[in-house]
DNA sequence: AATAGCACTCTCGCCTTGAGAGTGCTAATC
DNA sequence: GATTAGCACTCTCAAGGCGAGAGTGCTATT
């Protein structure tokens, strides 16, 4: 794969770059014209039959332009994985919103979400940051009505979890605070296993609920990410590849269907770390879902504490030079505040 | 208008549910031969040529089969508004699954969004009932890091919000409680108007959070809706009329930007009474953004109390005879489930 | 009033065709 | 030996032509 000389490098990228671009196969002679080479088509044209024995290029037919292959679009990405980073301006503008919308956990997984579709022109996805190993923090308790009450959970790393319960028979508001008061001094900053491990209590009450949050830790920690924010869907739309309803109505399909996704992100996220990108060009690796499609995916967080993960998809030929820095820059800013979070409470104590 | 022979009546009628199942313009013989009609070709088309003279049907070309107008398609649903009710079975499936799900506020928006979509194969939109005039319930303050703590606040009704703020200073839990406490007491059942009379408290922290509830309160009244929850997006891309991806692209993107949806919304429930269906076709009253498109709407909720809308969005050619049904039976059920809500709290009293 | 018949119109799919773009190869050139 | 000019060849794509088919409106007839 290194034998790549300088110049089929260059070459190869160019093309690369400008069928992003246009869209088009590209011959040699345009990209004579286009880019001033000091070269004739015909040694252009030696160099793209190189480069198609070699699988990087694909003719789409005999006599058409190039088109870069899978593999093609695999070496590109990894020459430039690793230099580019967003225009400072850019970088200006996207910090200045989030500090701007210095709102709830919400507020700034829609942000990410909106950010990212914008620059990168493909659709974005991102999952809250959740906490490897819940730590209990604070559980509320409000009666709504007769037998149903609201119990709000807090975990360490402000993940908040709400849900409506139907008791037995109906508690006053008073009798669900001193509950709540109890188990928010007996469990504070514990885990699931700590929780466990604790005797049984006295009181119907405090054990009931003592066991549904344990419960929901349980599958806090297990669903791994919850809740997705998508971005920008109708990007797709305007690529031509989606032009057949049918290809994008598939592709779409996906994110609609949030199971394939989480099981997605999931699957993809076990081997790799946080602060490192991942770049799945086409079906690579058994991701035949995708299709002809990519995805740049990166995990943020404090590793071991809390994670989440966001990216862009987009058609194979979706432009990895705006996707990869800015989804590397997005996984920054949200890693801080994952992190400025982490060190308030840590500072709390 | 109504000077419609019973057999001018038919004929539209069936034309028209030819046309949504089989998306083509429908010409006399085929309508014969389809559907048994005593009559020859030639009468028919004398009809036809009649209702076109009326507005009801057009010609896309000279020549070709009757497709019907935004006038035609209006008169036929005030044919089967007030009598399609759907059947039974599917009744019992729904109401069944809302059964399962008694889950909280979230899961039976999700929920509905989804039934609607599945079946009227158009996209839904669902909105959070939320109460006509607010009245404060519960607020808790959990403290989730120095100075950021969690406020969250139940309505009548069983809103909930929930908001990070950052105090001026670090506060503990105890205090935070003790205000939660003394502000449930002395704030209980009241309005948004109610607390602006209420003499301002001694305590700073108190008279702060106190300010932070009523800014809520108002914004819950006036933003209307909030969150909107969609589904079956990918169903338009299904129907032919959107094939060209700039047109799907062009209606999809009006669920992308909520704002324009929640405008959409609020602007045609100000003439709506729950329980009411509305339906949109096409630009009608004003409405160019929906272009080629129709909407069924409805509210529902108890008047006067706390109310949210529903409803489907597809071509002008959608099913009708699904949509509306179910966007009238969906409203029915979460009617109910938010009457059941206000009954618990009366009761509760 | 309903119908049969007929001439007319218009679209749509199919085919052909020519232009254009691009290739690969060979022979000439630096 | 690498580069280039030249050329014959291939393939797509858009445009035009053509015929079939579906449907209409009108008129004369039942």
């Amino acid at each position: 794969m290194s034998e790549l000389t300088e110049r089929q490098k260059t070459l190869l990228l160019l093309i690369i770059r400008d069928h992003i671009e246009t869209a088009q196969p590209v011959g040699s002679k345009r990209l004579v014209e286009h880019y001033h080479l000091d070269l004739s088509s015909a040694t252009i044209r030696n160099e793209m039959a190189a480069l198609t024995d070699m699988g990087l290029l694909r003719q789409p037919y005999t006599s058409a332009g190039r088109v870069p292959s899978e593999e093609g679009y695999r070496y590109f990405v990894s020459q430039m994985m690793y230099q580019a980073e967003l225009p400072e301006t850019i970088q200006k503008t996207i910090s200045h919103q989030f500090y701007q919308t210095r709102a709830d956990q919400e507020g700034w997984m829609t942000l990410a979400a909106s950010v990212l579709a914008n620059q990168s022109q493909g659709v974005s996805m991102v999952t809250a940051p959740h906490a490897t190993q819940a730590r209990f923090k604070h559980v509320e308790l409000i009666s709504t009505q007769g037998r149903q009450i609201l119990m709000v959970t807090v975990f360490g790393g402000g993940e908040v979890s709400q849900q409506i319960l139907t008791l037995a028979e109906p508690v006053t508001q008073e009798r669900l605070s001193q509950t709540a008061a109890r188990l928010n001094r007996s469990l504070a900053g514990l885990t699931v296993d700590d929780i466990a491990a604790l005797p049984i209590r006295t009181d119907a009450l405090d054990q009931d609920i003592l066991m549904l949050i344990s419960a929901e830790m349980r599958r806090s920690g297990e669903r791994g990410s919850g809740q997705i924010y998508t971005d920008g869907e109708t990007n797709l739309l305007a690529e031509p590849e989606f032009a057949e309803s049918d290809e994008a109505r598939r592709a779409l399909k996906l994110f609609e269907e949030r199971s394939t996704l989480q099981d997605l992100i999931a699957r993809t996220t076990l081997n790799s770390t946080i602060g490192g990108l991942q770049v799945l060009i086409g079906g690579e690796g058994g991701w035949e879902q995708l299709g002809q499609c990519s995805l740049v995916l990166a995990r943020y967080g404090v590793p071991g504490i809390a994670s989440g993960t966001l990216g862009v998809f987009g058609p194979m030929r979706m432009s990895y030079a705006k996707a990869i820095p800015t989804v590397r820059y997005v996984a920054g800013l949200l890693s801080d505040l994952v992190n400025d979070t982490i060190a308030g409470e840590r500072e709390a104590k």
